[in-house]
DNA sequence: AATGAATGAGCATTCATTCAT
DNA sequence: TATGAATGAATGCTCATTCAT
């Protein structure tokens, strides 16, 4: 609401939506009331509305962030990159490794995509990380290196096994990201079958 | 509440459960209340609590019953396919010629699992698909024809492929389900590379 | 909210009606919470909410039943009166009587023309029983009873002076409701100077 | 709060006097925020309190300045008067000249004479109006010129008309206020008779 | 004089659940 | 079985006012 904030509010923000995202993750979004957030926070009921209009602008300003950060660290990732399946490669390591740091967001994220309210933000989102893959599949299929189908199923197809691997070895298993990667990877390039030449030399730590 | 239903207390009980079901996956579980299911369906509130203990009970018992149907006509299907493959790919057609006639199903799964009162009630449903898969990855490993990882993940993997492809497929672009699952299939069968050893052959429709 | 009422809940929704409507005329329709009027009745706050849509809607439900029932009254009062003075005389003579038995109804009308939100509402009823008051005055014009001017802007000082007086000599005074007419009637028959023509001969009560 | 102003802190007390007098006209004074004072402004929040103790203390300081106002107008526009019917046909004109260039405070009154905290103070302003009438009405009594009444009622029935066709015809038809005064004055005059001898010889600007 | 931040009681409204009939 | 009525805790949000700087 206020238009320019001083230090201390920017850091009054940025406090109640780092709580509020924690929260929001764990408990549900639905079962954190603002109540629960100002409380946690030990501050007056006013202080969420003089920094959020609503409940539901705060979770789509944490959603839109969570996204441009990661989308952002995915760009860097992949910059330097000039090989098609190295790029998705990196761009799903990105994926892990960011995940692995801010499981709260992805879980906020996955949350938020079964909530008609927010559906469209983060399906818009997904939407914008499909289309920065997009490039890099077509330029796989045209040098030979990717087999031919519609490119975007092949990048839901990459989001999905990444997703759901990152559920279950980051989130459940705490497993290293890079490690869990190299897994999401290794079926992404090659599926249930052994390594074809679509195998990119992993360049993870080890 | 009830111990014996009769035939038409049966019938209200099965209107009711598909009735909400609809509702909590067009709206969503929390925006759709009691009263605009009693509403909806022109009876009065008191018919609620006659057949379900609670609201949530009834999403429980709706969770619970969609994941019963669909793990049952994943056995029948399975149940006559010696190669493991072949196996896995009949279980993902089932999954889609499923989900294709039972979207709101589907989109009510996603949706409980992300919230932390129905989590463990979906992922207990997954986890035991996840099962019925498990044998059938081993064995295809076992068989030289699968390579070897950990069956887990790759049975997560197939999962979240199957997951991702039938939102994409299924649910937004309205395609024919068992072409759909082909293509899931392709993928799961070799990822991104040309199809190796691993392909099966399609015993689809066309 | 609900369709069809019972008796019971046909009596609960009049009690609230007019127990609101007086709390707002005595203590104003903002400083009045629906948590003053349900703990004023001693029943819980859903039951505000089973009733009526909303505080606004209550309110516009007080106001549009009171302007109805007086110019129904008016109306049968003025039915068998042929003389178009006597008409006016008689409509007047109604409103006293009708807002000396209604004084928090008066009040709250008032107060609601004052409040944006319901302005129109007030002012759309004014402009009926302006309407209603309007052929008489042309009438009287062309009979040669009453001077020419717009009869709008004669039907409005008409209902100045009523509110006016209904407010010094009811309200304020509680003197007799058609003894305070007959003042009314007078200075509307003919201001401040002594009784011309257009005087008529009251048919009081008395 | 502050003792003595500074001309730069008489200009701001009398800015913020303003733009809330216009802005509770407009949107109301319960739905006008302090908040909205400020921000329309665009000075912090912390001024308000500075100039004023508090929002009931701002509307009562405009209530009674407005009264005062009005007033003195009058009173000097019937100064040089003798014969009382034009003393009073002069407050009449006074009065409507004074609220076409004050509407905002004209629906102010109106808004405040309606609520409970606000009653007494401009029904106090009233009286003090009727009481400067009184002598006038009396006077003309006792001249023969008016007919005998309360001139406690021929006042209020005065104030009721102005009100009433300031409203029809200042506020909304946006009349000129000296024809308009001139309807008024004529129904004060005669009411709805032809000009009886009490009929004063308007002395209007044209 | 002025600002942005903070307070917290209060408000309208919702809704899962219970109850009398 | 079924209904309409009732409950009341909880929620998101507002806003007059105060405070630290």
């Amino acid at each position: 609401m206020p238009q320019r904030l001083t230090v201390r509010g920017n850091k009054r923000r940025t406090q109640i939506i780092d709580y509020a995202a924690r929260k929001f993750a764990a408990d549900g979004y639905h079962e954190t009331s603002v109540a629960d957030i100002v409380n946690g926070l030990g501050v007056g009921k006013g202080v969420f509305y003089w920094y959020f209009e609503s409940k539901d602008a705060l979770l789509k300003e944490i959603l839109v962030d969570a996204q441009r950060d990661l989308r952002r660290k995915q760009r860097q990732a992949i910059a330097d990159e000039p090989d098609p399946l190295r790029r998705i490669s990196a761009a799903i390591r990105t994926s892990f490794v960011w995940l692995s740091s801010n499981v709260h967001l992805f879980l906020l994220l996955e949350q938020a995509k079964t909530d008609e309210r927010f559906y469209n933000l983060v399906r818009h989102g997904e939407e914008m990380a499909v289309a920065d893959a997009l490039p890099h599949v077509k330029a796989g299929m045209d040098a030979g290196m990717i087999r031919r189908d519609d490119p975007l199923v092949i990048a839901h197809a990459i989001l999905g096994v990444t997703t759901s691997l990152a559920r279950l070895l980051i989130v459940d298993n705490k497993e290293d990201p890079l490690l869990a990667a190299d897994r999401a990877i290794a079926f992404c390039m090659s599926g249930v079958s052994f390594n074809g030449k679509a195998k990119e030399r992993p360049a993870g730590i080890l």
